[in-house]
DNA sequence: GATGCTATTGAGTGTGCGACCAATAAGCAA
DNA sequence: TTGCTTATTGGTCGCACACTCAATAGCATC
C-alpha cells in the first residue's frame, strides 16, 4: 500500500542524530526563516516524532539558536576562510566583497534580518547572535590587519575600518525581503568604496577580477 | 467590589473608535513589537473584546501593518518636518542626524528591524514597509535638494546621498536589539561622516549645535 | 416613547505551538 | 540467549492565536 508508512525504528548514534538535527534545522532556517524551526517542523523533515527532538533539545529556543549558529558559521567560512588565507589579503577581501553583493547573499541577510530580530524575545538567540557577530568582526578584522602587515592596506584602525565594512553590509542586507527599487550605482558600490576609502586603496582596487 | 468591572458598554463613534485601535496598535508595535499586535492584546489594551477589534480589521494582519505604518509617519513627522522647513537644510539636516544616532532612536530601529524581518511573510505590511521606505527616502531627498539649491549642499545626485546616509543609518541600527560592544568612535561617526562627505561638506559642517 | 441601525459582546471553532510522560523496542553487553 | 540502557514513539495537556456569528444594547432618529 502506502509506501510511506515507517513502522521500522531506525536508531541512531545520539551525535550523529543530533548533527543530523542540527543540519535539518539550519537548511530550514535559511529558507524558510528561525521561527519555522519547530519541533513539529523539523521532526518532518526528518521522519521523525516531534518528541524525539525535544529529547535533543529540551528546550526549543536552544535549537533556534544552534539553527542560527550553524548557518552563520557556515557562511562566514565560505566568505572568509579561516586559518591561512588563499590568496593576498587584496585579492580575499575582493572575493568577500564580491560574494557579499548579489542576490545569491539575500538569504545570508534575510538569516541575520531574522535573527537580530528575534534576539528581542530570545535570550539565548541573542548571546548567539552576538558570538556571531563577533566572529564575523574579528575574522574581517583579521584579513584586514594581514593586508596592512603585507602593505597592501594602510589603515589606523583596523578594527573601525572591519566595522564599518560590515555596518554597510548590514545596512544594504537590510531590505533582503522587500522588492527594493532600482538602486544608484553609488548605492550599489558602498561596501566596495567603503573599503577602499578606509583601507586607502584607489578606486577599482577591490573590483572582483575574477570568481 | 472589584472596581475593574464594567458592564456597561461604551458605544463610540466608528471613526474615532478606529483611531484608537490604530493608535493603541502602534504604541504596542513600538514598545513590544509587531508580534504582539493581536486582536487580544489591541482589545485589553482598550478594555473592549477582541471581536471588537475584529470587527474593525476583519484581518489582523491590516491591524498589524496600519499599527507600523501610524508609527513610522509619526516618527518620520518628528525626524524630518514635511512642508516648509523650519530652519536651514544645513541645521534641519544636523538635527536629524542628531536624532537618528543615540538610544533614544532605538525604539525606531528596533520598530524597522521587527517590520522589515515580518515583511518576510506577512504581503500586506511588506507595502507598507516599502511605501515607509519611500517617504523616508523622498523626505531625505527633498532636503539634500533643497540644501543644494540654497549653495549648501554640494552634490551631483541628491538622490544617491540622501540613500547613502539611509542605508548607514539602517546599518547603525541594526544592533538594536542586541548588546553592542564600545564602538569606535569613526563607526559611531559613520552617519554623519558620510553625510558630510556626499554633500560636500567640511568635517563637522553637520555637528549638532543645539537642539 | 417607540423604532431601527449597528457597535459591541459572548461564546465557540480550529490550528499550531512547547512541554510532558509512560510505553515501546533497538542494539549492545554479559 | 538474556537483560539493560536509552533512543524513539504515541498521546495528552495547556496555551495563544485568528476567525465566525448570533445575541445584545447604546444611541440617534422619528
Amino acid at each position: 500500500m502506502s509506501s510511506s508508512i515507517q513502522p521500522k525504528r531506525i536508531r541512531k548514534d545520539p551525535a550523529a542524530r543530533r548533527a543530523e538535527i542540527v543540519d535539518a534545522a539550519a537548511a530550514v532556517a535559511l529558507t524558510e526563516g528561525l521561527e519555522c524551526v519547530t519541533l513539529r517542523r523539523i521532526g518532518e523533515e526528518l521522519a521523525v516524532r516531534p518528541g524525539l527532538i525535544s529529547h535533543y533539545f529540551p528546550s526549543a529556543e536552544d535549537l533556534v539558536a544552534e539553527a542560527f549558529g550553524s548557518a552563520a558559521t557556515a557562511e562566514l567560512d565560505h566568505l572568509l576562510p579561516a586559518g591561512r588565507p588563499e590568496g593576498t589579503p587584496r585579492g580575499d577581501l575582493a572575493r568577500f566583497l564580491a560574494r557579499t553583493s548579489g542576490e545569491a547573499y539575500d538569504a545570508i541577510s534575510r538569516l541575520w534580518l531574522n535573527a537580530r530580530h528575534l534576539s528581542r524575545y530570545r535570550p539565548v538567540l541573542r548571546d548567539r547572535v552576538a558570538r556571531q557577530e563577533a566572529a564575523w568582526r574579528e575574522r574581517l578584522e583579521t584579513l584586514v590587519r594581514d593586508g596592512v602587515r603585507a602593505g597592501e592596506f594602510r589603515t589606523a584602525d583596523p578594527l573601525a575600518a572591519a566595522v564599518q565594512i560590515l555596518v554597510v553590509l548590514d545596512g544594504l542586507g537590510v531590505h533582503a525581503n522587500t522588492a527594493t527599487p532600482e538602486r544608484p550605482a553609488a548605492v550599489l558600490r558602498m561596501a566596495v568604496t567603503t573599503a577602499e576609502r578606509e583601507l586607502g586603496l584607489p578606486p577599482g582596487a577591490l573590483d572582483r577580477t575574477t570568481d
